[in-house]
DNA sequence: TAAATTACCATACAAATGTAGGGTATTTAA
DNA sequence: TTAAATACCCTACATTTGTATGGTAATTTA
């Protein structure tokens, strides 16, 4: 049954069965309870519960999802990170030099809960010490906003060459200036039609587990 | 219908109401969706949903609950803060000095989340900067987790004297000393036994919202 | 080329679900 | 003291829900 040297990932989810477990994604995190068979059938269009029945069924035997039998509303997410941070790390990003890779693409099936809803906001976790000043330090995990318009001062995430940094931004008549709070990083700056400089989102929260970190 | 001088509270949930709504925060955050009338109805032992149901109508009308009418476990939690943080934040503490007061009790009926998961952990907003060097900042939010042991060298929050800590924990000989990051504010030192001093739990992460703040 | 998977359709059914209406006893408020 | 509100009970009903079964056409895999 199983192919060898090939490995199960998302991608072996088809367009439809992705649809679908995108719409009970969205309809989980933010409605806050699981679709009813009949609900995401008239979502899509479809005529007849049992189409949805059998998705739910390939899905689930692809591991996205786990039905609770006879239970109404009864579809777990299983790739959910469960406590408080609702959403999985994307990704590193480097807070000082652009030195840590983003991982392969923003808006690739393989990092489906970003790309399921790019609407939302998404988390990095910081590599680095640039924005020490900004109180925000290595391992701490950044909680990004990919729709809102940066204003000036403010802190962003943003992919330049293949990295990703994390800095305060700066919008100057003909360039955009990345700024590092601790001195020992100088200022990136970028002209505005630059290619591959690309921003992510706005910064807006930032959490830390201490549970990890030594004692002083 | 309203009486003048006295101001709706939670108070005014009764007992029993008091417990359903208990149960269905639990099993909201719990298990992730709302429970049937029949599965509140079993819980409780009521031999019958239309008394579940009627308990549902009253605790609406007194607004904790939404009832999506005809949805299948469509109750929606009103007291709730929505987004990135799902216990809301239960009071303020003082990092400095023990300044700031604990709201009323912790186990009233006054804060229902906290007094219903003591299992789980809370939020608590840091007011004042003795925990400037453990980069803990006033308006920061801390989790606190209630049923862990400290180990010395652990950020703790504590009551003291009606007022709540946030601080290193270490435990000597016959006291346990709360000692500040900054400098300028001495160590607390308290015999084991003093009578007023409960620790409240661990300081297991740190939540930092930068969307208010204005840009450097 | 044969077999499996995918993507829909339809029908049928038992159980679960929310709702409504009516009843009783006790407690609380006007 | 009278009227609400509370806290349960019961029966009844139309829908909703999950599930099962069977079918068709297109695509993918072996």
């Amino acid at each position: 049954m199983k192919k060898a040297g090939k490995l199960r990932t998302l991608r072996d989810l088809t367009k439809v069965q992705k649809d679908i477990l995108d719409f009970l994604i969205d309809q989980i995190k933010g409605k806050g309870i699981p679709p009813t068979l009949a609900e995401v059938a008239k979502h899509f269009g479809y005529r007849n519960r049992a189409t949805v029945q059998q998705h739910f069924g390939a899905i689930e035997k692809k591991g996205f999802i786990k039905k609770n039998p006879k239970l109404s509303r009864g579809i777990e997410l299983t790739l959910e990170d469960k406590f408080f941070v609702p959403k999985p790390v994307i990704g590193e990003v480097a807070a000082g030099n652009p030195l840590t890779i983003y991982p392969d693409a923003i808006d690739t099936i393989e990092l489906p809960t970003i790309a399921r809803m790019p609407k939302d906001s998404f988390l990095l976790r910081v590599k680095g010490d640039s924005l020490k000043d900004a109180y925000i330090f290595s391992g701490d995990i950044v909680i990004v906003n990919p729709n809102l318009e940066p204003k000036n001062g403010q802190i962003v995430a943003a992919v330049l060459d293949d990295a990703a940094v994390v800095k305060r931004f700066y919008k100057r008549k003909n360039e955009i200036e990345l700024v590092s709070e601790n001195p020992e990083y100088k200022p990136i700056v970028i002209e505005k039609k630059y290619p591959s400089f690309k921003l992510v989102g706005i910064v807006v929260g930032v959490y830390r587990n201490m549970e990890k970190k030594k004692a002083g």
